[in-house]
DNA sequence: AATTGATGCAACCGCCGCAGA
DNA sequence: GTCTGCGGCGGTTGCATCAAT
């Protein structure tokens, strides 16, 4: 038997201002979160050690009158403990111009080579700010970006300084010679992140792995026996701590898994043979033109000890 | 002090793809 | 093969705050 789908089209309920019915017919509040919401997230959370089941259940089992999609934000966008606060950093302006350059408005993959920042909160960003910015700064280019959906916009002309024309102009041929699910857009997903401090680098918790003949990490990122870069999964990764943040929870006993997007530390163990999986090799396309690209950037030390 | 416009951010909406019944 | 629940995503909206007048 199938749960009613309370947050989407399926509700008929949806829509009437403030509140919605769930299935046993009390209201579902919409809005803003109140902090006791909050807590009550917060503490199922913690109190769930990633066991949560789906985030209708969430809901429900948190004792919040809200629909499961509602809480899942709430979470990703606010409530997750390695968010990271404040103001975006030069270095991470940079990097969302170039990473925009690259894939246009495809906010959660950007995101997801800034550890502790949300889709939203750079999508927020860049329509504010940095759209504001470059309409002020854009107005003598006309050359329209391959990429970018807003064609009020130029990144290619913002990008002047950071990424060299040809370079780019190569690898957006690449891209559009590739489907959306082709070896390039899984190639782009192994982009290198941006540290807390500004850098690329492995996050603090990842354990310092000796080569064992298959790979090793360096401290600017890993490497296969035959030069190859890996880098570890997204959500691994967002894990990285972030020296400002006060977390809530204990990083050590706390969960990131696809669903909660927290797993635990320990699942960590054995990384170094974890990547030479066959998803996360990049070879068959011209990485080395990809890496050359972004490692123009100065905050991105991605070279590694080669 | 009151009003108005701009801005930033949190949250919602609608759509899509995937997986299970 | 179809239907449906669910998660995920990008676009959009609504509201609170701030600055200018």
């Amino acid at each position: 038997m199938r749960k009613p789908d309370l947050c989407g089209k399926n509700n008929i309920n949806n829509n009437n201002g403030s509140n919605s019915n769930n299935s046993n017919g009390t209201k579902l509040r919409k809005g803003l979160w109140s902090p006791e919401e909050d807590e009550k997230l917060m503490n199922y959370m913690v109190r769930s050690n990633g066991q949560l089941g789906c985030w209708s259940d969430v809901a429900r089992n948190a004792g919040l009158l809200r629909c499961g999609k509602s809480c899942r934000l709430r979470w990703i966008n606010y409530l997750r403990p390695d968010l990271k606060r404040g103001a975006f950093s030069p270095q991470e302006e940079d990097l969302i111009l170039h990473l925009h350059s690259l894939l246009g408005n495809r906010w959660s993959q950007i995101a997801a080579r800034l550890p502790g920042r949300t889709d939203n909160e750079i999508k927020n960003f860049w329509n504010s700010t940095i759209k504001k910015r470059l309409k002020n700064t854009s107005s003598s280019s006309p050359t329209p970006s391959p990429n970018a959906s807003d064609s009020s916009l130029e990144p290619l002309d913002v990008m002047q300084g950071i990424m060299a024309m040809q370079d780019h102009n190569n690898m957006m041929a690449m891209f559009m010679n590739t489907s959306s699910s082709s070896s390039a857009a899984r190639a782009i997903d192994q982009i290198p992140m941006i540290g807390g401090n500004g850098y690329f680098n492995v996050p603090t918790f990842m354990p310092q792995v000796e080569m064992d003949g298959d790979g090793c990490f360096g401290s600017n990122g890993m490497f296969g026996q035959n030069g190859e870069m890996f880098f570890p999964p997204l959500e691994s990764m967002a894990l990285e701590a972030n020296g400002e943040n006060k977390n809530i929870i204990d990083r050590n006993n706390y969960n990131y898994n696809p669903l909660n997007n927290i797993s635990k530390v320990e699942t960590m163990e054995g990384f170094g043979t974890c990547f030479q999986g066959e998803d996360l090799k990049v070879g068959e396309w011209d990485l080395e033109e990809l890496m050359r690209d972004v490692s123009s950037f100065p905050f991105l030390d991605i070279q590694g000890d080669q």
